[in-house]
DNA sequence: GCCGCAATTTGATCGCGATCAAGTTCTGCG
DNA sequence: CGCAGAACTTGATCGCGATCAAATTGCGGC
């Protein structure tokens, strides 16, 4: 009976309730299981813009975001694809093969744990706790990345951009941080990147829904809902996938 | 030290290496694990058609395909968004907060274990060698949707099918089967519904790689590849993200 | 604060996929 | 085998985002 691979991402069934006491989302770590990280890990920092690493080079460790903000994203022969922003207790380096598969870069200035995986492999191999952790973090991953193509399926510039807007809210409220302005950790082009839209269709869409007084901006990086009511139209209803 | 949750696919570090060892994709679980899940789950069948659960239900079970095709779809305002074809050896059924997070119905006949979601925490609990390979499996599916995402962020429509050709040809080499004709396990409109087309333009980008002598196609089902690298071309080069 | 460069916005035009509608083919079932 | 309904293909038109280019704004360095 030879089990087989995957069409998509097949898996699931496992969530913060695994263990029957929900851990919230941002506390997945215990002391203990953190104090283990940083035994054998190092502390590293990156300057804005800097790159972290790149697609295919050899993957030697993986890292966990303590503070900024990290772009993960593909190099394209017409232009990059951003597969996600990864924040502060994320962790990334995805590897498939000794290699990494996806290139990463300072979106701000940044402080990671830089977990070498030889390590890594031996604690998870002993530290059961630490892989049920891990597949809640997987998990979350997951349906981020189904959220993404999820968002990606949109035919209007606008729907796309508000669902964008919401999952940013909606992470700043799981970080328990304000949420009466939604704030970009990224300039224009990144974000359209993530969208899918050239940086000139995302300024439109920017404009669409300012001058229809849903959304208004302080500065490039700082954006308010206006109109909820609105803004939940344009996020579900319009810009329907085909 | 508060961390946080995720912006996007925000992982891994982990894959069938983890463990020095690698792993036949197909061969994750060994004897002595499927004895064990077999003793906890139950196996059920689907007609072709048939609904194996709903977005919101509440979730007890997840699903091991032991034969069969599952579509994993959203079901939205206007219309459906199909995130992934689940095959033989794959495991579905995501849930969260206790509920399922999408939709679930039988592309062919389907025979499952069902997998009650209590038994699997137990397991996860003590048997540390199935935590690892779901991981692996997570990462897998993780990889899959971002591999989704890049290709819904493809602006044309050749493009996007060529990518989704190129996908299932791979997973038919993977479960070992021949791959001189590449299988559809649906129908056009499930087709069109994961690459976020509409069966119309999905038709004409048929006819486009087929006129172009690029592909050609037995019947609905079946697809072969004429010209490999006029195929590459279409796959990689043409239909840039933005 | 000022300079220079990069990022963003705006404008005009074009092309591709959506849409709506009408054939045509496939499929299941008596 | 033939029928009925669904699925798929094809056609004509429309709208939105891409594209290319120019104007503007924001930002780092001094």
């Amino acid at each position: 009976m030879p089990a087989t691979p995957i069409a998509g991402p097949a898996i699931y069934a496992v969530d913060p309730w695994v263990r029957g006491i929900p851990k919230a989302r941002h506390q997945l770590l215990s002391d203990d299981e953190r104090a283990l990280l940083a035994k054998i890990s190092s502390i590293v920092r990156f300057k804005k813009g800097e790159t972290i690493y790149q697609e295919g080079d050899a993957a030697e460790a993986a890292f966990n975001i303590i503070s900024g903000v990290v772009t993960a994203y593909r190099r394209l022969a017409d232009g990059d694809h951003v597969s996600s922003f990864v924040y502060q207790g994320d962790i990334f380096g995805l590897s498939e093969q000794g290699c990494y598969t996806n290139s990463a870069k300072a979106a701000t200035a940044v402080v990671a744990y830089k977990i070498p995986l030889s390590a890594l492999r031996r604690i998870l191999e002993q530290h059961a706790d630490l892989d049920i952790d891990l597949i809640i973090k997987l998990c979350e991953g997951l349906r981020e990345a189904q959220h993404h193509a999820l968002l990606l399926a949109r035919k209007h510039a606008a729907t796309r951009l508000a669902m964008f807007l919401e999952l940013l809210e909606r992470l700043q409220i799981a970080r328990g941080e304000p949420a009466a302005e939604i704030h970009l950790p990224v300039g224009r082009s990144s974000i359209a990147a993530y969208l899918g839209l050239t940086p000139a269709s995302l300024s439109r869409a920017l404009r669409t829904l300012t001058s229809r007084k849903i959304i208004s901006s302080r500065d490039l990086r700082h954006i308010r809902i206006l109109d909820r009511a609105a803004f939940q139209k344009v996020a579900d209803t319009n810009g329907a996938g085909p």
